[in-house]
DNA sequence: GAGGGCTCTTGATCCGGGTCAAGGCGCGCG
DNA sequence: CGCGCGCCTTGACCCGGATCAAGAGCCCTC
């Protein structure tokens, strides 16, 4: 059976930015900003970041957005499109520590990289708002809102580090992925119930430390047990809550 | 046999704190100001420090510095003594985050614990430093390097929370642990090849997601290779290459 | 000094998920 | 078109470490 419904794809291309400082545009369209509400963010913080701000983009699939060896460092917000973000240890081996949507922001963790060397590819065509970090540094101190949510963002990004830390089943884990992910989806106004897995299964194996058979396995039990469908890369979510039940030890609340 | 040296544990109780200003016995004292140089503290930096620091303890073992719960978010150094972070899930499961030894800075995590909530339990007899956040906050809005210091901290925790990720066997898991812990030792003046394990092997084996049998297993493994010397909690790194050749992929450098 | 409750060690057994292997798509390319 | 190459799925086997169980050393209390 085919999924025909394509919500939670991404309108690709972003439509093009207006420059005449409309901070309720720049809001919507640059991701850093985010719940500029919740954030505390006033008319004067905006019109700064809005000033700050890089458009850059496209990158296709499989391009560095940036790398440990990138001397200019930078925050980059997901205007459009996914992003993984991995280390590669000493043998070489990838180790996959995210995966990021439209509104989210990555290069938190790569400030300051003799603590923490890690690279970041796009997994499909995907635009960014980038902030050089000296720039934004200085923001962050003339602006205590901006200060407060670096902080917020880099210990939420801190949480989720620790998310996958003990030791579940493969069950616990994909389930926690999936719900998660869906979460992220409706927390953006796209759907949470149905939308792409951007990545490889590769990728999610890698991401929940798992093998990649494990989580065809998985998968394949969930459909069995009507939690999901799934075709190829389509996932749709059919039993939410049986799925959040799963997964409940590795999820927040 | 016998572990006679005593070397790697600490002073206890530390030193009164001299109320004089003097900003290098502050810096010799309060951990949170660390490498001085290195940060990039100025004697402004300092005394600034100095006015905002509280000095509490001692904490026995098993009391809490700080719990989830607590309304008043502050940082905390350590001053003397060795303290574990943990979050507890629903099912009221116990997830052990780090250790920390004197120098080292706990509470980052717990800045917007909606985030992040997580607990810090003394394993000994310990003194701290405290820094209430609203104050830390204000201060690094108006300095510079202490706002680069902070988020320099949070980077590197965010590295430390990574490092357990990747799917290792329980002797480089092992390996690795003692060996940075010894470097961390080492860092602050200690030796590096003897010192206390003030954890519990339950502890151990939390934080490294295996069981306690495990690791009592490990350590045996290790002891018959005479790669380290173990009576109760002491320890003697014999051959501190080999241990870091085992752990080495979970290493940095 | 006896008893109980820790932590730690070591042995025996078992199982989840890693590994190896064999196809089945889907897609780009010669 | 046929071929090769990823990615994905499913099956068979096996191993590392979890679990269960027993016992030893230690400290604290009574």
């Amino acid at each position: 059976m085919r999924l025909e419904n394509q919500a939670g794809r991404l309108p690709e291309p972003p439509s093009p930015i207006a420059d005449d400082g409309d901070e309720a545009h720049f809001c919507r369209t640059c991701a850093f900003a985010g719940a500029c509400q919740a954030v505390g963010y006033g008319k004067l913080e905006l019109r700064e970041l809005h000033c700050l701000v890089e458009h850059v983009g496209p990158f296709r699939a499989g391009e560095y957005v940036f790398r440990t060896g990138n001397p200019f460092r930078a925050i980059f917000a997901v205007r459009s499109g996914t992003v993984k973000t991995s280390m590669v240890d000493k043998e070489g081996r990838e180790q996959v520590l995210g995966f990021y949507l439209p509104g989210e922001v990555i290069g938190l963790n790569a400030i300051y990289p003799e603590h923490f060397p890690c690279d970041a590819i796009a997994l499909e065509t995907s635009y960014f708002c980038r902030f050089s970090f000296p720039a934004m540094s200085a923001l962050a101190a003339r602006m205590p809102a901006v200060q407060s949510h670096l902080f917020r963002l880099l210990s939420k990004e801190l949480g989720s580090a620790s998310l996958l830390a003990g030791d579940h089943s493969a069950d616990e884990r994909m389930a926690a992925f999936l719900t998660d992910l869906g979460q992220r989806y409706a927390a953006r106004g796209f759907s949470g119930t149905q939308f792409q897995l951007s990545m490889s299964r590769g990728d999610i194996a890698n991401y929940l430390r798992l093998a990649a058979e494990t989580v065809s396995r998985v998968l394949s039990r969930f459909r069995a047990q009507n939690l999901i469908q799934v075709e190829g890369r389509q996932l749709l979510i059919l039993d939410p809550a049986g799925l959040h039940h799963i997964g409940r030890s590795l999820l927040p609340d």
